[in-house]
DNA sequence: TGCTATTTGTTATGCTATAACATATCAACC
DNA sequence: GGTTGATATGTTATAGCATAACAAATAGCA
């Protein structure tokens, strides 16, 4: 199971691993993966693209795991907080995290054609954000980084 | 009139300078900057910070420019479309261009506490985000580089 | 002038997100 | 074991962001 990429992978075995990755998480920091985040966090790892919140919601619902939208911002919300998932500002949707359990600055690459997202990893203080923080005296807590494109499917595809 | 930064300038002038950018602008490629579109692009730049659409639309509708959602959307299409402003996707809201005129691909500098936005610029090819895409063959049309965090005003305000 | 493309006006609706409060569950402590 | 406080869930209602669809006006050009 490749990091960053486009490819295919195993993934029931990319599911189970994350799963295990975030209940030692969780039992390490004290945190609580009840049904419904365990849940939450397997439908996203299942459907292994950005899903929107009542997207989410839908699937969790399906499962008599809540039917109102903040049980789904909820699960939501503590998956970002411990870092099993990610908001992508641009979709305002989420996916699992692809590096579940390590602490990490996340990026993405977002097809606009077939919409598949793939992450990548980057350093707070590299490039231009970076610099132009470093001129200002502005202290960086958090990044949002993406670049929306073609996939090389999609280039081959469209030519 | 510094292009990053948090601190304070000749905003007459740079709102002067903007629109004068933007009138050269559309007169070279064949655009027009009507009333509403003109309207919207100097309030963006009077505010000089990042207005939500609706905001936006409420200054427009006392100046008799339009009252429905789709008019201010119209008009930010427009403004973001000809580079004279960006959206800020991490707050849903949109500010007026900092570098009015040259072809660029935008970063923000987002304070949580007092919502100030810096604009600095990037190279779209740099940082590990252009490695990802490099290294999957992915072809990057457009980035979304925003950090958040605290400027050094609130830094200051806070300690 | 008449044609066409673009822009604006307007209604309606859909998607995204959270406030607020009630209820339930869990863990720690006496 | 029961009380207590903290955390999590259920539910209603509403706020905030964005666009589809169509009608009317306007501008540029043959």
């Amino acid at each position: 199971m490749p990091a960053i990429g486009f490819h295919r992978h195993d993934h029931a075995a990319c599911i189970d691993t994350s799963i295990a990755a975030a209940e030692r998480h969780c039992a390490t920091h004290k945190l609580k993966l009840t049904p419904v985040r365990r849940r939450a966090l397997e439908i996203l790892l299942r459907e292994h693209r950005a899903l929107g919140a009542y997207d989410l919601l839908a699937h969790l619902s399906e499962d008599g795991l809540g039917s109102q939208p903040p049980v789904a911002y909820r699960a939501l919300d503590f998956l970002t907080s411990a870092g099993f998932a990610h908001k992508i500002e641009r979709l305002n949707a989420y996916i699992a995290c692809a590096h579940l359990g390590s602490d990490h600055a996340p990026a993405f690459l977002i097809c606009r054609s077939c919409k598949s997202v793939a992450e990548a990893e980057t350093e707070m203080a590299r490039g231009r954000l970076g610099d132009a923080a470093r001129d200002t005296g502005f202290r960086i807590e958090r990044t949002v980084i993406e670049a929306e494109g073609l996939c090389p499917d999609c280039q081959d595809t469209a030519a």
